[in-house]
DNA sequence: TGGTAATAGTTGATTTTGTAACTAACAAGG
DNA sequence: CCTTGTTAGTTACAAAATCAACTATTACCA
């Protein structure tokens, strides 16, 4: 017997997007995770040295609200296991700029192509007007505009 | 240097949707932190509770796919906090039911009043046409319908 | 019955995260 | 130069999540 029948969990935002995050995630973790042994955030840092190419662990953490703790120690690992290079900045020696070794590149060359095929397939359950709709409205939530 | 110039993580759902998740549920987070230190699967299980009324501890981990273990735990500090009282099932008696004390109902029903403001208040960013779309999609998307 | 499997829920060991404090390098004003 | 403040990144310790193994109870079935 609810106590107040006129809110239900399912119409609330943030909970309705925390379920959709986790299962839109469940289906491309699996891949990172039995294919490279990549965790969250270390698939996030490859994929965006791979895509803006070398930079900083600071600015990495900006772009993707990532706190500067968990870029630490995901590009650390990244390093370990040869994926990552880190290279001092002559300029100013705080700085470390992080680029992909091959290996890196070639991971993250296979699983952006799967990310791409994961994306689509996860689009096409809808009509092409809904997901303009659904990504700008994504989009503003995640402050990304 | 980009290798792959045609894929952008800011249209990989799966990567917009965790950013839209952080983002929205930032702001109750701290809410439901602050005013009564619960954490983030003790207030789902209230708000299970408070929504539902009497469940057992699978339903609830069913219902809103969090693990077992982490619904038992949760239930354990709302019991010891004295917001949930457990009683055993005397038709089956591995079975437990689940109900909110007084406290907790008083707040479930304060917290789920600041939900509604707060989403009310997110949903207020845009037009509503584009919350039908966008609410359609996420709860196709969480499984929910 | 008795044996095997299934289910509800808990506990323990290991990983991962979060918070704060830390080192190192630079910057700017006196 | 020295003091103070800021920025890049790391590390230490505590909190939380994860995974597997566990107890207790019920269900199935030969």
């Amino acid at each position: 017997m609810s106590k107040d029948d006129s809110f239900d969990v399912q119409d609330f935002l943030p909970y309705l997007l925390n379920q959709a995050a986790e299962e839109g995630s469940l289906g491309f973790q699996t891949v990172y995770k039995e294919r490279y042994g990549l965790l969250r955030t270390e698939w996030r840092v490859l994929f965006h040295l791979g895509i803006y190419g070398q930079m900083t662990a600071t600015e990495i953490g900006t772009r993707a609200r990532i706190h500067k703790t968990k870029v630490s120690r995901a590009v650390q690992k990244l390093n370990d296991r040869r994926f990552v290079e880190r290279s001092r900045s002559d300029s100013d020696r705080r700085v470390e700029w992080l680029h992909l070794t091959a290996a890196g590149m070639s991971a993250y060359n296979d699983l952006s192509a799967i990310a791409q095929s994961y994306d689509a397939a996860l689009q096409a359950r809808f009509c092409e007007a809904d997901i303009v709709v659904f990504k700008r409205v994504l989009r503003h939530l995640a402050r990304l505009d």
